[in-house]
DNA sequence: GGCGAATCTCACGTTGACGTAAACTGCGAG
DNA sequence: CTCGCAGTTTACGTCAACGTGAGATTCGCC
């Protein structure tokens, strides 16, 4: 990591397209290598062939020399990675538990899987849903505790306040 | 760990004391030797030692023949620690700012310093009043970005639910 | 087509937070 | 007194999540 960057909660800028030839001209969505994929997300590059290596975050494609190339999606999916990480406490091994269901479940939406057994894709469609009820769940407990936990820190910073008021009242 | 204790919110339950003799009778607290303390604290004795190793959880005292003796006191601060840890997030190392802050804090309440230069006094207030209170919005951030994350979560969960009524629609 | 910066692929190093095994000790029951 | 258990110190092991070179390739600009 080069430049921190404040870590905050800017959303992944998408890539260039200085003027006018965004996507829909070249057809091709504005893929960066992995140095500014890097920066933009706030990871290392290491950490992007990590996370490709373990098999969470794949480029969207290579170039002809075989430099990884990211897109919007990819960028996104870091950030979604590392909220799970960070924010949640989650380890890679579930994380990509998590991200591998969802990719199961983009697939259905390729109009050339709709051909596909009905009653599977409702089961991957179930699947997905039970673990998003899981991890939601998992997620509102802990948004109950920590919310708790901020609460105890104001009434603490109150009496801390009132103590330090009592200390000036009598001054030296 | 033994026994996973369901990990839950369940405070530390006071050391014994069975019938009458709590501690107004015997003087001492209670106190634990280091296997019932992880047991009820949920972590392993190993933690425990770790804990007082790098300087955030010291035993209340010994036993004559050197066991350590863990108080209630001792107890909730392995759930403090915990907390941090786990729901915040902080590593021991940041954990041990704040735990020592608190307790250079805590000796003011001694009444053997009440004599202290005022000035001193009131300084070591505001440090642990300036601490809190970043630690405050820090976790005020994370409660902010994990609500959001949670409704995205029952957003997505809607969502599912949707897609899995229109696959029911046409049944097999 | 040449050159410096950026990437690539191994492959070993690091760090925090413990786990775990070994050898020794204090102590209450039988 | 001995057994056995809970506890102690000391020290090496582990595992995830990267960090950090080394040496070979590729990119893109002059």
């Amino acid at each position: 990591m080069t430049k921190p960057a404040p870590a905050g909660r800017q959303a992944v800028p998408a890539p260039p397209g200085g003027h006018g030839e965004t996507a829909a001209e070249t057809g091709a969505p504005a893929r960066l290598r992995i140095g500014e994929a890097a920066q933009r997300t706030g990871v290392s590059e290491r950490t992007l062939r990590y996370y490709e290596e373990i098999g969470i975050l794949a480029p969207a494609g290579h170039s002809a020399g075989g430099c990884r190339e990211y897109g919007q999606l990819e960028l996104e999916r870091v950030q979604r990675i590392r909220e799970l990480q960070e924010l949640i406490g989650l380890n890679l091994e579930e994380i990509r538990g998590v991200v591998t269901r969802e990719d199961r479940l983009g697939t259905l939406r390729d109009a050339y899987h709709q051909s596909e057994d009905p009653s599977e894709r409702r089961a991957l469609v179930l699947e997905a849903l039970e673990m998003t009820e899981a991890l939601h769940e998992r997620v509102a407990t802990k948004v109950v505790r920590i919310t708790d936990f901020r609460d105890e820190l104001a009434g603490l910073i109150g009496r801390y306040r009132e103590v330090l008021d009592g200390l000036d009242a009598v001054p030296v």
